[in-house]
Order: structure tokens, then C-alpha cells, then sequence
DNA sequence: AAGCTCCCTGCACATATGTGCACACTCCCA
DNA sequence: TGGGAGTGTGCACATATGTGCAGGGAGCTT
């Protein structure tokens, strides 16, 4: 035994008769199992891994790889639960102040606004497992939050699932397909969902014709699944951060476009909607034209996650909050801290 | 900043001002917030024990301990997901001819009985956390299995939730109560649940000793809790095995009662309740005198999890089975294999 | 206040783990 | 049948992690 070729045969023979045939034991399914077993005896039964790798018959770095396979697919779920009593003060005052359930990212407070994105993004993509399950519908946004987040998912087998689309992505330099194509996919991907976009630019020039194209029963079909949506998950858009925000920068606003946002003092977006401090949002022209889900839409969905950091969104964020977006608020401590104060 | 405490302050500050105070600030709630922020950083975050020594101002070994403190006390709960296509086909078999959810553990073929225990009960105890929560009542039986189990439990904090004792420990040299007790009370320390003693002898010499006692308010309080429980979590004890059950050399049992379990062709017992191979135990003279609770009482609950390990409980394991007195089996592959052969 | 124990800390060392690289195997296509 | 791309493996090294030990503070007793 010692080839690779001879030891992977020993495995299956010691697994018994019903898996000596390679013919019948599908490769994957071998692997899924092995991961499955590694796991179980590193997380459950301590073993090192040099020891599974001697009772899996192969190497110790190929445990190692085996894990992290387990670990990416989902195969070991990894919890933090704080016991009911130990819920941060922060939490119970956000909760008590805007009626939501603060999940807060420990970010030393030194954090450059990249770094706090990354470790928000990937806070967020861990925790939202919990939130999603077999016959449920996502709707997600995109944007530098939801690029970060996509790129961190943590798989999950679910069945009967479909992530949809919320806002359109085109602009007048590219249909936006690539881009949000991309984010959508890892949603797609990591939860063996189905995928459903929505292939209209992120603002029309004249409000009429979103009018029209949201009277064709094509676009109708999108709009219909989002309007069923379980969870939502979008970030927090602003114009005044100081990573701006994908929507700012990306060629989808003109000049008046931007003298306009000012007289309205408009603070920020979810998913290209516009809205000021107080969280009022329905009479800014530019909404007319966005594709974004009129908030009282939004305001159906059961789940609503936003996912905010940094402290340049502030503002935005008080004003999404005000406007009773939000069920779910995935931030860093130090907006967190700001909040309340 | 050099000393550990001014360190410990300087950690408190960075809290905010409602922690700065010690004199409010419970230091037992100080470390539990700790554990969940290093927890944090290094099972969702994935940062290294330096790095988040750095964030929490401590060295990297006190976020080692801290770490191992958060897996004990299960602020980090960490679980095995087999996707539902893949669960073993020998899981499928038990299930099909026990009717019985099986726990398969893992374990080369080779390991020492001794070993094997060791691991069987690591997995079990790892798992039992799921079976158990607030509200409920727990049975348990004592044995080498059960001690081993006992000693690896991971915390989870419970409410109103109680352990009860479902045999008698006592033999002609102790009362039993530092051996059955040590096993409670582990038990209890885990869960926060409070601790049920039955401080009677496994056997009494006269079944009407028995009888009389059973019909005392004192006892009765008891077996009203034993009828009430949720759970049962009982090992297999068997006269056979290599390394033979406590109850079976512990000076529980004469030579009077061996000659009569060869004549019953009794396999093993249940929290020393006798049966044999096809699970009758009825007409077992033995049990008139034993304390553990009667099959019909223990078939009323609705989870009963059985704990066996290694070949040589085999032929009780298959009577207990027969019995119909498991709905979880946690066994080792070894066993599991032979099972269904 | 001295003396005591207990517990917590950081250091230093021994282990355990992650990863770039080269090689070998499989599968696919010509 | 013979490449060639793609995947998976083990080796060796660089890091990351666990743990015995000695020192020092907190709290208790006398």
C-alpha cells in the first residue's frame, strides 16, 4: 500500500463491501464522506490530524485540506452563542431604540474602513446561513457591501430556493450584467439556489418608461418573486463615504442627478432607493426613475438584513434605520457604539 | 500599560464608560464577554490567537485559554451537518431493521476496547448537548460509560431543568453516593440543572425490602420524577465483556446471582435491570430486587439514547435493542457494522 | 500587617497546522 | 496510442497553537 491509487482502494475496502466497487461509489459523495469523518474526529473527537490522517490512510496535509473543505461546504457549522444573560449592552440598546437585532462585529477601533468592510462582509456571510433555508426566497442587493459578503458565503444545501435580484445594475457604460451576474452566482452557488435576475439599468433616464417595462409581464414575473421574497439582504449606500459607495462612482448618476440629492438632502440608498435623514423617501424625484423595491415593499419582507460598517455610513444608516428597513443589523462595534450615542 | 491589570482596565475602557467601573462589573461576565468577542475573532473572523491577542490586549496564550474556556463552557457550539443524501448506509440499515437513530463514531478497527470507550463516550457527550434543554428532565444510569461520558460533557446553560438518578448505586461496601454522585454532578455543573439523587442500593436481598420502600412518599417523590423525564441516557452492561461493567465486579451481585443469570440466559442489563437475548426481563427473579426502573416506565420516554461500545456488548446491545428501549443508539462503526451483519 | 493560598499571566518550548511546489494520476481529445 | 489540461497528493518549510512553569496580585486568615 503505497500509492495514493492503493491507499484510496484500502479506504473503501475497510468501508466495506457495498463501497469496494468505484464504479458505483460516486467520487464526490467519497470525499463528502471522508470530510464528514475527519470532521468528526478533529472537531468532536479531538483527534490531531495527524492521527486522522492515519486512520484515513492518507497524509496529514490532506486532512488538513479535507477540513477546510468541511469547513467551506458547511459540513461543520461553527456557532457563537452567547448565553441569553451576556447579550451586550449595545444590543439591548439598539434593540430597545430601533426595534432591531444588532448582530455587532468586534473591530478594534484603529480598523481602516477597508479592513472593517472585509470583516463585516465576512461576519455577515457566516451569520446569514441562519437566516436562510430550503423553500425560501432571498432578494439581495449589490454594491462594495454585498461583493464582500458574496465572496465569504459559507455553503448550505437547501432546497426550493431562489435569490432574486433587487435592483437593476445597468448603466450607461455596461448592462451591469457582469457585475451583479457575479455576486448573484456565489448566492446561487452557495446554497444551491436558483437564480433570478433582473437585467434592467439601476436608473432609467425617463420614469416612463420604467412604467412601461414595469407593466411587461416579464418584468412582472421579477417584480412577483420579489414581492415574495423571506429575507432581504442589502448595505447601506452613501455619497459621502469615504470608500464611496458603488452607485456613487460607478457612472450611474449625472451632474443634476447629483445637484438634486443635495436640495433634497438626500443621505444615502438601499439598493438605489434614495432617502433622507428621516427616513421619508417617496417624493425625491430620482426614486421615480430607480428600479430599486419601493420601500413599502421592502417593508413586507419578514427578514430584512442590513449589513453597515464604517463610520462615513453613519448618517445613511440612521436614516435606513429610521425608516424601519431593517429587522437585522450586521455592523461593526464602532458604529455600533455611535449609534446609541 | 504593563501590568495586567492595567491592561485588564485598559480593556474595560475601550467598553465604554458602563464598564469601566470593576465594582459593577462582574469579573465572571468580564471573561464570558472575552471568550465571546476571542471567539469571534477566531471562528467567524478567522483571525490568528496573536491578532486577537493584540485586539483584546492580552498575550496569545491567555487567548489560547480563553478559546479552550469558550469550546468548554459552549459559547462556541460546533456541529457535524451530514447533508441529508449523505448519511451512511449503515445509518439506513439501523434505522430500517431497529427502528432506531443511529450515531456512528468513528473508530479504527484496531482500537483497544479501552480507547474505543473513551471515544464512543467523547462523541456522546459532544451530542447529548442537542437532546437536552430547558425544561426537561434527564434520566441517567451510572456505569464505566456513563462516568466516561460524564467527564467530557460541554456546558449549556438550561432552565429549570433536572438530572435524576435512575438506579440505586449501593452495594454491601458503600452506599454508592460518592460514585453515583460524581456522575450527577457532573451532570448537573454541565446543564445548571438541579441534581436528583436515589440513594438506594442497586439490589436489595429481599424484594419486599423493596416493595415497602417503594411505596414511601420519599421514594415515591423519586420515581414521580424518573416517570416525568424527557430523556434517558443509559450505557449497556453486559457479564461478558473484556472489560467487564461496574456492576458486574463492583460487589453488587454473589455467586447465588450468577449461577441464576446462567440459568436465565441473561446478556446484560439496563441500569441493572436484566434481559436477555430476545429482550424479555420480565420473569428475571434478579429484578424484583434491582432499583433501575421497570422497561414499561422507561418506555414512556421519549428519548431514550443508548450508549455501546466494542464487540463484546454486542449480544446485550442486540437484546436491548430487541427490547425496543433505544430511539437514539450512539455506537461505535465497529459495532454498528456488526449490527446489521 | 504579615503570611497564606489560589488563580491568572506571559514566557519559552514542543507540537500541530497551513501552504507553495513538484510530481503523478485521470480524463479527454486528437 | 499519445499528448495536454486539470486535479489531487505528499513533502518540506514557515507559522500558528497548546502547555508546563515560575512569578505576581487578590483576597482571606491570623
Amino acid at each position: 500500500m503505497h500509492t495514493p491509487i492503493e491507499r484510496r482502494a484500502a479506504r473503501r475496502f475497510e468501508r466495506g463491501p457495498e463501497a469496494r466497487c468505484p464504479l458505483v461509489t460516486d467520487i464526490h459523495a467519497e470525499k463528502t464522506r471522508d470530510a464528514l469523518t475527519a470532521a468528526h474526529l478533529y472537531y468532536i473527537q479531538d483527534l490531531t490530524m495527524d492521527a486522522i490522517a492515519h486512520e484515513l490512510h492518507t497524509s496529514r496535509s490532506s486532512v488538513s485540506r479535507l477540513l477546510s473543505h468541511a469547513r467551506d461546504t458547511g459540513l461543520v457549522d461553527i456557532q457563537i452563542r452567547s448565553p441569553l444573560d451576556a447579550t451586550s449592552h449595545l444590543q439591548q440598546t439598539i434593540r430597545a431604540r430601533y426595534d432591531v437585532a444588532a448582530h455587532i462585529v468586534p473591530v478594534p477601533d484603529h480598523t481602516s474602513e477597508v479592513d472593517r468592510l472585509e470583516r463585516v462582509a465576512l461576519s455577515a456571510a457566516r451569520i446569514l446561513g441562519s437566516f436562510f433555508d430550503s423553500n425560501m426566497t432571498m432578494g439581495i442587493a449589490w454594491g462594495s457591501t454585498m461583493t464582500a459578503i458574496s465572496r465569504h458565503l459559507v455553503s448550505k444545501t437547501t432546497h426550493n430556493t431562489q435569490i432574486v435580484q433587487l435592483n437593476g445594475a445597468g448603466n450607461t457604460r455596461t448592462t451591469g450584467i457582469t457585475y451583479a451576474s457575479e455576486i448573484l452566482r456565489r448566492f446561487g452557488d452557495a446554497y444551491g439556489a436558483y437564480v433570478q435576475h433582473f437585467p434592467v439599468p439601476a436608473f432609467f433616464d425617463d420614469p416612463a418608461t420604467k412604467d412601461a417595462l414595469w407593466r411587461e409581464r416579464s418584468t412582472r414575473r421579477v417584480l412577483d418573486i420579489q414581492s415574495s421574497m423571506d429575507v432581504a439582504l442589502f448595505g447601506v449606500g452613501t455619497p459621502y463615504a469615504e470608500v464611496p459607495s458603488h452607485v456613487y462612482t460607478g457612472g450611474y448618476l449625472d451632474d443634476d442627478d447629483y445637484r438634486m440629492m443635495r436640495e433634497c438632502e438626500v443621505v444615502g440608498d438601499v439598493a438605489t432607493v434614495f432617502l433622507r435623514a428621516d427616513g421619508s423617501y417617496a417624493d425625491i424625484p430620482l426614486n421615480a426613475r430607480a428600479t430599486g423595491p419601493d420601500f413599502r415593499i421592502l417593508k413586507q419582507v419578514a427578514r430584512r438584513v442590513c449589513v453597515s460598517s464604517g463610520h462615513s455610513k453613519l448618517a445613511a444608516l440612521r436614516g435606513v434605520l429610521a425608516a424601519g428597513l431593517v429587522t437585522d443589523l450586521i455592523v461593526d462595534e464602532g458604529t455600533a457604539r455611535a449609534l446609541v450615542e
